[in-house]
DNA sequence: CAGTGAAGTAATCAGTCGATTACCACCATC
DNA sequence: GATGGTGGTAATCGACTGATTACTTCACTG
């Protein structure tokens, strides 16, 4: 039934569950999807998800440890980036909206684990990796940098979730928003969209 | 089985739901929340919760769209009141504090209907809703104002709903986090936790 | 080539949840 | 005192979903 190419080593589909599952959590939240959806967007079968991670939790909170390492090492890249002229600050700022543009499940994905701040299990793996961020940030700017660095972040993760993208070029106040928002590096998204449409 | 004092007038009993499936919807998400668990917070069963609402996504729906009148109407009072000789900024800064310590649920539900956006029939009610906001914060600020304001708005958010508080004189960077994001008006936000534990 | 372990699936089970149905209690009014 | 509308529930159904079990296929190795 399967061919022996579809046969992969343990670790290395391990990698492509998390890929997955980052998007399809990402896109339905962690009640709204199934762990059959990862499974499909995986190319495998939904009892081999369930067995190589335990639990539907489980696999979550490892999707939710992994953006949060992609983050902050996209944000590590951009700090120690010596070509760039610029300051480091709009470099950081650059790196998010680079990713935005590239790996939007990752930005979901994390959104859908702060607001399960609640939960037992999920909710101090959410507090931790927000606190991991906000050092890394604090590392190369005052606090009030800091904070304001998480809040535009914040602006445009909802803006990303919300799917307001969609109203782009259709609604003036949209357009305002986004300029505002993303300044410069506007363009950045706006070929990002165009991209994946 | 029933008292007669427990028959109340649909009007005010869907009002009832209305409230209590706010914090319900706020705490466990659209998917994760359950028609049941909202009827038990609004006392009641939950086939009644179904029958005046038709179904769970128009239950939410209805959710939606109250969050963001009751806060355009927080705002909507902050911009009117003449006594206070604050600038209309931190007038609706204050307001918005004052409804994160007052109600919580909705700021939560608020949270959670835009993460949403992908979804074919809430979405659309989201989008409406934050532009609803967007635009009431326009007529009193300008563009880049009302960016950075939604900015706070939505790391407020995600600090509430991350239950980042309950780390508050546990972690040193918490509490720079908080003095940092809520300014002068930390007291409000401490006095209303306190309250409610 | 027997044997072992790793990769992977089909089948299925038990619990949950949204929705439906059928019913009950109460009050007004004629 | 029948009658009908309003406020409400108990019981239940069908679909979905996370998890379990038992099985198959294949590569490697002594």
């Amino acid at each position: 039934m399967v061919s022996k190419t579809d046969r992969i080593p343990a670790a290395e589909r391990r990698e492509q569950i998390l890929e997955a599952a980052t998007r399809v959590f990402g896109e339905l939240g962690y009640a709204g999807a199934t762990t059959d959806r990862v499974a499909k967007a995986a190319g495998i079968s939904q009892p081999y998800v369930v067995r190589m991670f335990g639990t539907k939790e489980q696999l979550f909170i490892e999707v939710l440890e992994r953006t949060c390492e992609l983050i902050v090492a996209a944000f590590d890249r951009a700090v120690a980036d010596e070509a760039s002229d610029k300051p480091v600050g709009p470099r950081i700022g650059e790196a998010y909206v680079h990713l935005v543009e590239t790996d939007r499940g990752v930005l979901l994905a994390l959104m859908q684990g702060f607001i399960l701040g609640h939960d037992p299990n999920i909710g101090p793996v959410a507090r931790r990796g927000f606190l991991r961020i906000y050092d890394r940030m604090r590392e190369v700017m005052t606090p009030d940098e800091a904070m304001r660095f998480m809040a535009q972040g914040m602006l445009i993760n909802t803006l990303i979730a919300s799917n307001l993208t969609v109203r782009i070029d259709e609604d003036e106040r949209v357009d305002e928003l986004f300029a505002c928002t993303f300044g410069d590096k506007l363009g950045i998204v706006l070929e990002g969209l165009s991209r994946s449409a």
